[in-house]
DNA sequence: AACGGGTGTCATGTA
DNA sequence: GATACATGACACCCG
């Protein structure tokens, strides 16, 4: 049959039309086919070498006749296949899931068409990824993809993108006043008959023009240019702007060193900044996440989710990297906070708390058993493990079986024994009125260095609660340091100095220093713990006006002359120094250590739980900072999916109407089941027949991209 | 009475 | 080895 078409072709005279020649690669008489396509018309386009055309498949179809009743009748079918085009592309934007993981071979390539052959012109060489077999004629489906059919609804930015196009300038006259499409000059018949074939085919062929994409394509690729909205798109220019553009506001700077990242959960990063992990400190992460991101990814689809999803990958490993970098901030503002504390209040603090020959140090060669918890009176031992093996030596020298209460775990410990047993200490404080004004907070402050808060300055006495309110401490404030111990001043009088108004300062039994009336003092129980919950020892319940914690209790049973606060908070030396201007037996050393190893314990654990919750609220926040961004990747998907199948409906309209109106010599329509356009290597569509089975041009591929057209009108 | 939050304490590991 | 710190676990109180 191609044998009979192509002495035709090589009759063609101007007025007719051509069909695309085949390219060489495929067509061995290819030259006799130009020669006979060759015209001489001159619209501007790019004009491909024109040879002889010659050769038997060529062929030539004359529209002269026809072509005005065919294009009217064409355009009212265009026009009704655009409404149900829009309906379905409404019905499929709901249905549809899968994203579209092409992306744009087009861009930056310009197109023409030759007038004379009816070849579309590729400018410059084609993307790597087109040059395969298969990809030359996704090329061709690429190109229609991107013409628009004159859909009313897009017309203006369809007529914007053409306009704008290099292809501008050779479309023909007539098509610049047709204000909505280049195709809606078809719709005025008086220029269409007006018209020669010649110049109704290259408008034609002027639709298969690459113009520069439409408005919604270009919203694909312009997303990330100066993107207003945080979480744009990622966009081409992502990677070559790098930084400047790409993912913003909404995704944060990522650490300084984002390969770090790598090392997730086991490897901390530096420590360069808070301890806290809060969620604005990862929105500045996220940015060069997506630089990062963007930079190796291309621009498609594929691209933006595994963007995301390197991008929250990357936020849970900054988030362990965070939780690392706490521990490792704790470790380093353990260091940090004694320098800052000896800056501050404690200059002497590093050398004193490296002191090992410290008082309390001094006595665990030769400690007796503890006055704590167990050895109070109930027999439990409060310093378990130290008592069990540190005091046996002093076990004959108390008359006590220590190694019969050798329990290590804490509910193994009660009820032991009694430490009334014991030679009750004098009651009557021996401490020294301790002069105010100075205000020392190791414990706290190491947590508050590490915190970078440097609040290690509590407040003075005049923000305490006026004397005699009982205020209690409220939970632990995330945002206010934890001042349980703040809330003592060095002003507060000794609890051995029962004159004092005691209690309007202890919101908190942290403080050890609560005074307790003579009636509260705490009659043994059997349990530690309800023993410590009575007699005062509760935080803030239990710490009101008039009650002395369970140490303070002992310090005073035993006489001890110190502080519980100064006990616990003393720097070693100075520690050392008010121990030593005292005679304290075995017993009260012992007492001391054990009140100043609880005391600390328990602002170690107040500090330890609310970093907890500072932990738990960065999480919480970072969760609600993926799932936001989930949605709005989700959202972002379900556009460019819609977006897709709009455009592979234009392109299934453009195929039809191309077969719509080619014509053969003898005027009748040719069918898409007969021809296929394709495009050869070269990027020249062709018209191929397809019946000719044995043709290297019909292969499977023909029949794959008249299926895709024909799925597509689906 | 059950429950959850807050707290103190102990045990343990680490520096 | 002593000390400080962090943290899990337990027991308790309290609302």
């Amino acid at each position: 049959m191609l044998d009979d078409v192509l002495p035709t072709m090589r009759s063609l005279s101007p007025d007719s039309i051509d069909v695309a020649p085949i390219n060489k690669k495929y067509i061995p008489d290819m030259d006799l086919i130009e020669v006979l396509w060759k015209q001489d018309v001159d619209m501007g386009f790019t004009m491909e070498d024109p040879v002889q055309p010659e050769g038997p498949q060529a062929k030539k179809v004359n529209l002269n006749d026809q072509i005005d009743k065919e294009l009217k009748l064409a355009e009212e079918k265009i026009q009704k296949k655009k409404k149900e085009e829009c309906e379905k592309i409404e019905k499929v934007k709901a249905s549809l899931l899968e994203p579209d993981k092409e992306e744009d071979p087009w861009a930056g390539m310009s197109y023409t068409v030759d007038t004379e052959t009816g070849e579309y012109v590729i400018q410059g060489e084609l993307p790597q990824q087109l040059v395969s077999e298969e990809s030359r004629f996704d090329l061709l489906e690429e190109a229609l993809q991107l013409v628009e059919l004159g859909d009313e609804a897009d017309s203006k930015d369809e007529t914007q993108a053409v306009e704008g196009s290099s292809g501008t300038n050779m479309l023909h006259p007539a098509m610049r006043h047709v204000p909505h499409h280049p195709l809606a000059h078809y719709h005025n018949q008086s220029l269409m008959r007006s018209m020669s074939v010649e110049q109704r085919w290259q408008d034609l062929a002027s639709l298969l023009t690459i113009p520069p994409p439409p408005d919604q394509y270009q919203h694909y690729h312009q997303h990330a240019h100066p993107h207003p909205h945080p979480h744009s798109h990622p966009h081409p220019h992502n990677i070559s702007h790098g930084a400047a553009a790409g993912y913003t506001p909404n995704y944060h700077v990522p650490p300084p060193v984002p390969e770090k990242h790598h090392d997730g959960y086991g490897a901390p990063p530096p420590l360069d900044g808070a301890y806290k992990v809060e969620s604005a400190h990862h929105q500045q992460h996220d940015p060069l996440y997506y630089q990062n991101s963007t930079s190796e990814m291309p621009p498609n689809q594929d691209g933006f989710l595994q963007s995301i999803l390197n991008d929250e990958d990357l936020q849970l490993m900054d988030m362990a990297m965070n939780e690392g970098m706490y521990t490792m901030r704790m470790l380093d503002g353990a260091s940090a906070g004694h320098v800052t504390h000896n800056q501050t209040h404690m200059p002497m603090n590093n050398e004193r708390d490296s002191a090992s020959d410290s008082a309390v140090s001094s006595m665990g060669s030769e400690r007796v058993p503890s006055l704590s918890d167990g050895e109070w009176c109930d027999g439990s031992d409060s310093a378990q493990e130290f008592h069990s093996s540190k005091f046996r030596p002093y076990e004959g020298a108390y008359g006590r079986d220590r190694t019969s209460h050798a329990p290590q775990k804490k509910h193994h410990m009660f009820g032991k024994r009694c430490f009334q047993e014991q030679a009750p200490a004098p009651l009557e404080p021996l401490l020294p009125a301790r002069p105010p004004g100075v205000v020392k907070y190791e414990c706290e402050q190491t947590y508050h260095d590490n915190m970078h808060m440097h609040n290690v300055e509590y407040p003075p006495r005049h923000q305490l609660p006026p004397p005699h309110v009982t205020t209690l401490q409220p939970a632990l404030d995330l945002n206010t340091p934890h001042t349980s111990h703040a809330l003592l001043q060095s002003t507060i009088p000794s609890p051995t100095r029962f004159g004092f108004a005691s209690g309007d300062r202890v919101r908190h039994n942290h403080t050890y220093s609560a005074p307790l009336p003579a009636a509260e003092q705490r009659q043994p129980t059997r349990d530690k713990r309800v023993r410590r919950l009575t007699d005062g020892s509760t935080s803030d319940g239990g710490s009101i006006a008039g009650h002395l914690s369970r140490d303070e209790k002992r310090a005073k049973a035993l006489g001890i002359p110190l502080e519980v606060h100064d006990i616990i908070n003393l720097p070693m030396d100075e520690f050392n120094e008010r121990l030593s201007k005292h005679d304290l037996s075995e017993a009260q050393l012992s007492l001391i250590r054990d009140i100043r190893r609880r005391g600390k314990n328990k602002v170690a654990a107040q500090n330890c739980r609310k970093r907890k919750l500072d932990q738990i609220t960065s999480l919480a926040d970072e969760v609600r900072t993926v799932r936001d961004r989930k949605a709005r990747t989700q959202r972002d998907h379900n556009t460019l999916l819609a977006e897709r199948q709009r455009i592979k409906e234009r392109f299934a309209a453009l195929y039809r109407h191309v077969f719509q109106n080619l014509r053969d010599p003898e005027g009748r329509p040719l069918s898409s089941n007969q021809y296929s356009l394709q495009q050869a290597a070269d990027g020249n569509v062709v018209l191929v027949p397809k019946m000719q089975h044995d043709h290297p041009m019909n292969r499977s591929s023909d029949d794959e991209m008249d299926r895709k057209a024909k799925n597509y009108e689906q």
